[in-house]
DNA sequence: CCATCGAGTTTGCAATTGCAAGCAGTTCGT
DNA sequence: ACGAACTGCTTGCAATTGCAAACTCGATGG
């Protein structure tokens, strides 16, 4: 859970590089890194950190969005529900409500992408029963301490 | 030039932390992050990383893109010149001589960059006098070794 | 045959991230 | 006034990042 779109991305951005068809020491010395650093993010062995993944994708000439979205860390559309806009804008609840609202919609939402990321509920579908059990136990959400 | 936007990004979190009406410790808690770190990060402490910053965007609702191009991690348009596109396409000339190209352009690239930020020269205009003395020095630039 | 240069990789190590635990100041309810 | 619960902040500390130095393997050439 660590790991696992590191090495994607490291694959990455050895195939720019390769089909850049420059060595890894020179990609290192374009983005400004260290060689022996580089060769360890492309094999999947360090998590670069954003600045050195956007000195990289200078390096290699290519968006540094591009770089996010293959790391994992940035979604390609965060469509970011009505939902929640609504909650916030909404007056006739106090403060304490609003939060209470927001975690428990929340923990809904992560129930779900925790069952199956991809297959997010269409609208009229109820979550699969297997989770149906789960979401009463969240019906009230320890928000940390009682 | 290590940390001037790392402030800038802290603030930004904050300014949209207290927009939102939440506590320090409560969008820690829905960004998953700790909420000393957070605290730190929000004066210019600490540096976050991607992960990191994705995750606060998330407990922020906002887009993680919005958050990468405050902290300077992402330009909000590449421009990316043609010049380098052509000159990776061109097959007349090596690789070697390819990359001499590039290193070239790219050094003065970054010299325009380093002089005024703000002030890229415009297509037909030259750099100015201030910058043309040391470009006068980088036309020869040493790669690395000779 | 040995030196040299180029590829990529391995190995310590300083510096940093990010966290758990704990501290100080406010504002409640009883 | 006191305790509880909130606000944010400071302090060590394990884990990680990122680098300099050195290593391995293949090609080139004297």
């Amino acid at each position: 859970m660590e790991l696992p779109k590191v090495g994607s991305i490291g694959e990455y951005i050895r195939e720019q590089r390769q089909q850049a068809k420059i060595s890894l020491r020179q990609l290192a010395a374009q983005a400004g890194v260290s060689n022996p650093y580089l060769s360890q993010v492309e094999r999947g062995l360090r998590k670069p950190s954003a600045e050195i993944l956007n000195q990289i994708a200078k390096g290699l000439h290519i968006s540094a969005k591009a770089l996010y979205v293959q790391a994992g860390l940035i979604e390609d559309r965060e469509p970011d529900s009505d939902v929640l806009a609504a909650i916030r804008a909404d007056v006739t609840i106090t403060e304490r409500q609003r939060q209470v609202l927001i975690d428990i919609y929340e923990s809904f939402r992560k129930e779900n992408r925790a069952g199956n990321p991809e297959a997010q509920p269409s609208r009229p579908a109820e979550p699969p029963p297997g989770d149906a059990v789960r979401t009463e136990n969240t019906a009230t959400p320890d928000s940390k301490e009682g």
